[in-house]
DNA sequence: AATGAATGAGTGTTCATTCAT
DNA sequence: TATGAATGAACACTCATTCAT
């Protein structure tokens, strides 16, 4: 929510051990029970520590503050779907339109999978947004998407490939968060990834010039 | 914040003096001076009606509940969208294309004027979003969407156009407000409205048959 | 204990109403009683709230912070102590030395008086005491002092009677303190004060030159 | 801060080895940097041992509790302070105002050496100070002020000349640490420790008759 | 002997909402 | 009708101390 502080916000102690990753994996369990479960109005430190069986001293041995916890759900579900991204746009073996429809079909699948933890983490999201390492996750996909329009826009000027690019990008990221607030069908789904695809292909077929 | 509770969320009373009238537009313009001053975190009820200089006792006589407040200020806004949609979208002297460049332009122009507002409010979604007045303004929306639709693609079937509706639809609300979220030039919003634009337009191009 | 951060102090509201002024008369006696009985460590918001028969909301409705009740319990205080130095000093009908004699007993008298209280307070000081309003209630003591010296060393240099002004008003506090750290009698309240007087009246006379 | 509770506060274990000795002598210089560099509420267990590059664990091998770093570390101050007494006051080489004069000089030097650790140290006096084992430690001063005492006074009753090396000795702490809680240039400190000199040869020279 | 993970009571403070006046 | 004092549940976070390894 705006939040004009900005505390610190990686992790306290890196978990050399196991038993260390662990718990913090069952804290991150717990957190994301919290979130489907509770919202994230009610998503508190103490509401976590008692779902993950743990005391709340040991949350804070592990996460230096609230933040950190969410943070650090964001981070990990930013990572999947930079893989995600990777694994789709640079599968060699179709050709780039193709390849961009198999994504959306993916993207939107993956998010209305989850939907509640989803919403209810992008409603805690003034609580975390600001961190700067956020900007370091991002710049990876930036990376992908980016060779993915050099290939499908070759001879498109660099400022025209790289609006593009945030183009759509924003908007697989915009309208699959709002398109999944709904609870969907799979047919649903089906259909809604199909006719994005489409506006997709059309657009890029139109800056290629391959109207 | 996916709030578990549903609380009753419309005025409490309707202002039959002018008086009533004026006091809940002060209490809105204060509402709106403490989100985009302060953000969501900062906004209760406390400070709006120090801000309107009112007694909170007023403003509770006024409003049930701190929720109905942004929600009076959501749906305002939601008004004054649908408003410009009409407005262009319903202009018979331009072509339906160029009507929905100008929409697009207007509309990003828009979300990111008072930017600071719209991202606080949005972060305050989560108090007022399930109430159920909201669909209610929504369905005006749906409506001028549907009937230019129908104007565009008058030969694709009802469940196309109403699927290609509510994507492009998703994208203006989502798109816009993901992009007005980083303060904009006006030349970026310009050329990021015309790129919308020009994917709408080989979407709908497409669509059409007339590729 | 040397706080890094320097909170607002003074106080949150001025009580126009006696209703007010009542509450904020039982807090502040509440504060006293809680530091008395239970020392300086057990001194918390909601201890003073509960002694005083008050909701915990309402205790910061009328004071900002902890520190603020421990400050105002401290500045009333100082503001008898700089009471009872006007009295006492300012009394034209006796000669000073005697005056200054009077001054001392009353005043070892009155820190022996409620010593729970002042321990209390002097151990909560780090609490408090780097609050800038402390600085002006001071400054009407250093004043009295001032004139009075002037009296008693009418031919010293300024320096000379600044110096002796701060050695005589830092003992009185300080020892004061010291001494009512220990319970004590009223007699050797009487002889420790007489030698306090006997001690100040040897340096002043020397000072003098009236050997 | 008057406590309530009085736990045991002296040393867990006589450190037979050099190890060990070595051990509490790097907790006890941590201790006095976390208290000069971050004050008295900072001073935890933790940053102690973190600072010693200790574990907690073992510094709670040799100190039972946090009161008795602190109560060492007084009591290690105490006992320089009495060997400095000691030293100057029983100095046969010069007559006692003298060595008076001397001490007076050293003793505010030393309160102003090094203030930022005493005034932490005093901050943290209601965790440490009932500690009995403290007047122990106070009776070897007592001793040599007494000494002191019977040589400048030969012919007051006992009970003037303790309370006059009271008055005395109370002045010389309580205003040493009211003084050095300011910072001060060496021509301060002279003036003063001259200025405190002054007043107690003054007051001696009474008791004594010597006018 | 040494470690450091685990504990959980305790703290200051906020804020939506009510209700006596 | 208007006021604003009063309420108290709720929250994020700290830290002295223990004890299994």
């Amino acid at each position: 929510m705006t939040d004009h502080r900005n505390p610190r916000i990686s992790v306290r102690k890196q978990p050399g051990q196991a038993r260390s990753a662990a718990l913090v994996a069952t804290i991150l369990e717990a957190a994301v029970r919290v979130l489907a479960e509770e919202g994230a109005t009610r998503f508190t430190t103490a509401r976590v520590a008692e779902k993950a069986g743990v005391s709340i001293g040991s949350l804070y041995q592990y996460f230096p503050n609230k933040a950190a916890i969410l943070f650090r759900l964001q981070t990990d579900e930013w990572r999947e779907t930079t893989a995600m991204l990777r694994d789709t746009l640079e599968d060699a073996g179709k050709p780039p339109l193709a390849r961009l429809r198999v994504l959306t079909h993916a993207f939107i699948r993956s998010e209305c999978a989850e939907a509640s933890v989803r919403i209810a983490l992008d409603d805690a999201a003034p609580l975390y947004r600001d961190a700067p390492e956020a900007a370091e996750v991002r710049q990876a996909g930036t990376e992908i998407i980016e060779r993915f329009m050099r290939e499908v826009l070759p001879n498109a000027t660099n400022d025209e490939r790289t609006l593009a690019g945030d183009l759509i990008r924003t908007t697989f990221g915009a309208v699959g968060k709002a398109f999944s607030e709904t609870p969907r069908s799979d047919e649903e789904i089906a259909a809604y990834a199909d006719a994005m695809a489409d506006m997709f292909e059309a657009y890029l077929l139109r800056l290629s010039g391959n109207i």
